[in-house]
DNA sequence: CCAAAAGTGTTTGATTTACACCCATGA
DNA sequence: TCATGGGTGTAAATCAAACACTTTTGG
């Protein structure tokens, strides 16, 4: 009739890096599935809550505090080796640039370009292809992409992440008419200067919390 | 650090009657949260996939089958009497004229109107209302209210259904226009008399399992 | 003065909303 | 013939999409 169940909670890491979806691997360098690379997780033990625990796991490592994370879905059987295993799925959008990678591991973590992706462990590539069809879903409609962003940025900055995590080319004019109407963006007093061209105005989100349209 | 974590699968399932949406509950007759109403659900083995069990729980309660299901969440913590406790949450709907509800249990299973819950066992209510809201916005670009509807049905009962989810009128021409346009429902040749008045075009969904638009 | 990216409006078509009258039926 | 709910179309407003030139700067 199988064990006690095994819970384990785990995130899909986005990042925007020169203008492409990443996500953050870990190799793993034990069975199962020894060789391969996964996403980031580990087992939960009921001394915090899932959430708590996926946020734990991103902390560690990526250092990342006050972004987006979001909890995706729960499978169960990823694997086969074990009986009663489930899967608590999150995603969490992070600026890159903050990131400090943890050096020390022996699973040196890893971005890797979404588009291509090796095969994962378990189903790994299924559930980071439900995430970005989930945060594409939500940059429509909300705020979260503030998480990707450094405090300040440029609308071309902004336009160049909505295109890596959509994977189509946006009007320019468009873009900035329906992000300015929405309010969740506000210009600043300052601006980038940036060669030898017009320097750009730099805008920040209104809330560093998420927003729903 | 707490025993091995409990998993447990809970489903909300709803069901419009008299154009009221409506959810089934049980009646807890043991400890904890005594003498309240809960969601139906239970222990989760492995021996079966976490949608497996959902499923099972649905058939068991109601009979339904070839029904809308599709998990909603998981939070952890719901029952503070036990550490380590996982609930993953799912949504069925359901046509309650051809559910037949388990009457030997001692835990009565009960229609409730979403709309006058008393509190419930667990955090359920907020389970509840997380669900109306998911399906309330799937609605509007899938066909998930085959469901709900029997085999055959008229664009009034559609649209009461759909009223009765999203708490509001509807437009009774935009409405069936939006409906047919999508394809997602089609006339058949009969009609359905029902008193002093013209008799109503019957309808179906022209495909009963999720479709998105 | 040249190259490079920033900034800016208008027109068109598509979609959504609001709204009122005739039709078919059973009693 | 009357009461009841079923069935239908159009105009206005809103929203989304397409599209090109001028501005500012550094070198």
């Amino acid at each position: 009739m199988g064990s006690q169940p095994l819970v384990a909670t785990i995130v899909v890491i986005f990042s925007t890096v020169d203008g492409v979806l990443q996500v953050l691997l870990v190799h793993r360098s034990s069975q199962p599935e020894q060789e391969k690379w996964a996403l980031p997780g580990g087992r939960w033990g009921g001394s915090e809550s899932l959430d708590e625990a996926a946020s734990r796991k991103l902390v560690e490592e990526t250092g990342a505090r006050g972004v987006y994370l979001e909890q995706l879905f729960t499978t169960s059987g990823l694997d086969p080796s074990r009986e009663a295993t489930v899967a608590v799925a999150y995603f969490a959008l992070v600026d890159a640039a903050r990131v400090r990678l943890r050096r020390e591991e022996a699973w040196l973590p890893k971005w890797h370009r979404v588009d291509e992706l090796p095969p994962l462990a378990f189903d790994n590539n299924l559930v980071i292809e439900q995430a970005v069809a989930r945060v594409g879903a939500k940059l429509e409609y909300t705020n979260i992409a503030y998480g990707l962003l450094p405090e300040q940025f440029t609308l071309r900055e902004l336009q160049t992440t909505y295109e890596a995590i959509l994977r189509q080319p946006l009007d320019r004019r468009n873009f900035r008419k329906r992000m300015l109407s929405t309010g969740l963006i506000a210009p600043t007093a300052e601006r980038r200067h940036e060669g030898a061209h017009r320097p750009a105005l730099l805008y920040r989100f209104t809330a560093r919390e998420p927003v729903f349209l």
